[in-house]
RNA sequence: GGGUCGAUAGCUCAGUCGGUUAGAGCAGCGGAUUUUUAAUCCGUUGGUCCUGGGUUCGAGUCCCAGUCGACCCA
């Protein structure tokens, strides 16, 4: 990574600006159309004037390829656009009258009525006639398919609400049809005519005029194939969202559930608030954090990792219920489950303990949902929701298992026909490699044994999982990872619905405190604490617990975080001495909630990658 | 960080064993077409085969190095 910085700009040549649509790269494109331009215009200039004697070889000029087939496409559309302007239309009109705007969604819901298959969208002719009552309608959007046939002509507009067909005829356009030449594919028009449906049963309109408010100077990837280079559509995804239909509908569906949270929380009387996202301490999250400066003050700051010691610094000021919905970072790999920013949810609850959260998680989960689904649904993506539903692996329908952390070990021990010799040797399990591998023959027999008990025992990850094992330095942290390799990965399988067709979200409980710095121990267990994690399918998508509110304790767990950190761990906390004397003058017990919003939104759409869930997901750059 | 796979026209993709001038569909351009919906038909433009090096009489194809990406693992 380091070296590959340093050596990046002597290395890579200058090509790498080809194949793909690189933003800088178009603008070197577009140059070069300039330029082009001009040569032509002088060649063509000089050939005129010098004639003879320069025929032959001008005659390879004039024949000379267009400079490329993507210079070709532009070059079109360039001709097209001053074409508009010699008739002094302007191809980026900015004054719009939309006081009689119809979206298309309203279009169709005006002419229900009128339907005959709802699914194939086929309307009766007579009857939308008779509903339309001679007016003419007015829509707006961006062209994104045409049909030509010498005097009459098919669009089709599609506007924020959905697609509608224009037809065009000659006879009814008038010296406007011949216009319809400088209109391209993937121009923002305006539109009217007169509500009609074609011989299919197609609703239309039938244009008495079209008017180019903004000329598109790049054509849309392919119609029927669209985008498919996952590379292209991240780098570009303004052409993925109007190629990739799904890909938009994600966006919104995201959008949706961010509302359908802030919703659920509002009725519950919480306050939004916002917290720093630049501090000068790290907190609130074991992670490495992104470093950053302020010059007025020469202060080096840290980006946020959570916003949890805030949002408790909040609940001691008296406010009872809060939440956040934001933005944090985390300096850490880039996976189809990581992005290094990302959004958390915070709420943080007085008076509550995590039992109460696990009803709340419960509730809040099937709240979205239902948001989701009749919102999209009002939406018109009603097909795409219902099929997002039947392509999840889990449901949320029925009561959420509760696991303590140790149970869930010994029950997935149990399944792959493993006894409790396991969780007791995990300290003789560690395998790092400064060891001398003699010293783990015993281990090394073991494990080679309990790999021919069951076939999921064979499945375990054991290097890993003894790799693991020799960075812990507890108890605490061993069982914390005996359960990431001996459980998480079982979760989804483990836990089903009643007809076993789906998995059920689980919440494991009771985890040790030694891996859990800011929450509270058990009255009954102070090696374990009131925490539990919700995995959906067998991923994490929550984190809550009740929160530890004695200063004293909270000292002593920041203070093991700095001896971790300076042994050279960076996914550590600081020492926050100002959260320790806010605690100090009384934080109301409470309980705490984090939630990924990425991961939510992944799991409720059926999206395979984070970036499928996030707008601009990051991406080295290509030069 | 490791492994596997990939990169060919603006987009989506073929390209056989290393062998003639690298092909198709879409988009574009020209023509025909007044009810199509992946419209159709005729014609046509468009290529740094990711980059660099190597092997070879000959490389899109084989080898090495690199870049970017996808997936899996860490």
């Amino acid at each position: 990574m380091e070296s590959l910085r340093g050596t990046a700009p002597s290395l890579s040549s200058p090509r790498r600006r080809r194949g793909r649509l690189l933003g800088v790269r178009r603008l070197r494109v577009n140059e070069r159309v300039r330029v082009s331009l001009r040569d032509r215009e002088l060649r063509l200039r000089s050939l005129a004037t010098l004639q003879a004697p320069l025929r032959a070889p001008s005659i390879g000029v004039l024949r000379r390829p267009m400079e490329s087939g993507e210079e070709a496409l532009l070059l079109a559309r360039r001709q097209k656009l001053e074409s508009m302007r010699e008739r002094g239309k302007n191809p980026f009109a900015n004054a719009v009258d939309t006081s009689d705007r119809k979206l298309v969604a309203e279009l169709r819901a005006g002419f229900a009525p009128a339907l005959l298959d709802a699914a194939e969208l086929r309307y009766d002719a007579e009857r939308v006639t008779t509903l339309a009552g001679g007016r003419s309608f007015h829509v707006f959007g961006r062209l994104v398919a045409r049909r030509g046939f010498g005097k009459a002509s098919f669009f089709r507009l599609r506007d924020r609400s959905g697609e509608l067909q224009l037809f065009a005829k000659q006879d009814v356009m008038g010296t406007a049809f011949a216009a319809l030449e400088d209109v391209d594919l993937a121009d923002h028009v305006e539109a009217r005519g007169r509500a009609m449906v074609t011989k299919t049963g197609e609703l239309s309109l039938e244009l008495s005029e079209l008017r180019v408010l903004s000329k598109a100077m790049r054509p849309l990837p392919d119609k029927w194939h669209g985008m498919t280079d996952a590379d292209l559509r991240y780098r570009h995804r303004y052409v993925d969202f109007v190629a990739t239909p799904e890909a938009a509908a994600v966006i919104r569906a995201r959008g949706v559930i961010v509302q359908g949270l802030r919703d659920f929380l509002d009725g519950e009387g919480f306050l939004e608030v916002e917290t720093p996202t630049l501090g000068t301490l790290v907190g609130g999250a074991t992670a490495r954090p992104f470093t950053t400066h302020h010059n007025a003050l020469d202060l080096p700051l840290f980006l946020r990792v959570a916003p949890e010691l805030y949002l408790k610094r909040l609940l001691v000021g008296g406010f009872e219920r809060v939440y956040e919905i934001g933005r944090c970072y985390r300096n850490e790999g880039i996976s189809t489950r990581h992005n290094p920013e990302f959004t958390l949810l915070e709420f943080y609850q007085a008076y509550a303990t995590y039992d109460t959260l696990m009803h709340t998680t419960e509730a809040l989960f099937r709240y979205v949902d239902e948001f989701l689904t009749t919102t999209l649904e009002e939406l018109g993506f009603g097909t795409l929701v219902k099929r997002w539903h039947a392509e999840r692996p889990f449901t949320l329908a029925e009561p959420f298992a509760r696991v303590p952390m140790r149970t869930s070990v010994e029950r997935s021990l149990e399944r792959a026909s493993l006894g409790s010799e396991v969780l007791d040797r995990l300290e003789a399990l560690a395998f790092d490699n400064k060891t001398k591998a003699a010293a783990h023959a015993d281990a090394d027999g073991w494990v080679a044994i309990w790999r021919t008990r069951s076939e999921r025992a064979n499945r375990v990850d054991w290097p890993n999982l003894r790799r693991a094992l020799a960075a812990c330095g507890s108890a605490g942290e061993r069982l914390f990872v005996a359960y990431e390799y001996l459980v998480e990965p079982f979760l989804a399988e483990d836990y089903r619905n009643a007809d076993g067709t789906k998995s059920v979200p689980v919440f494991i409980i009771d985890y040790p405190f030694e891996v859990s710095p800011l929450a509270r121990k058990k009255d009954a267990d102070p090696t374990l604490v009131d925490r539990f994690e919700l995995f959906v399918d067998g991923r994490e998508l929550c984190n809550a617990f009740s929160e530890l509110n004695d200063p004293a304790d909270q000292e002593a767990r920041f203070r093991h975080q700095v001896e971790l950190k300076n042994k050279g761990n960076a996914e550590t906390m600081d020492y926050d001495a100002d959260y320790i004397l806010a605690l100090e003058h009384g934080m109301p017990p409470a309980a705490g909630f984090g939630l990924g919003v990425d991961r939510l939104a992944m799991a409720l759409t059926c999206q395979p990658s984070i970036r499928d869930v996030i707008a601009f997901p990051l991406m080295r750059p290509e030069e």
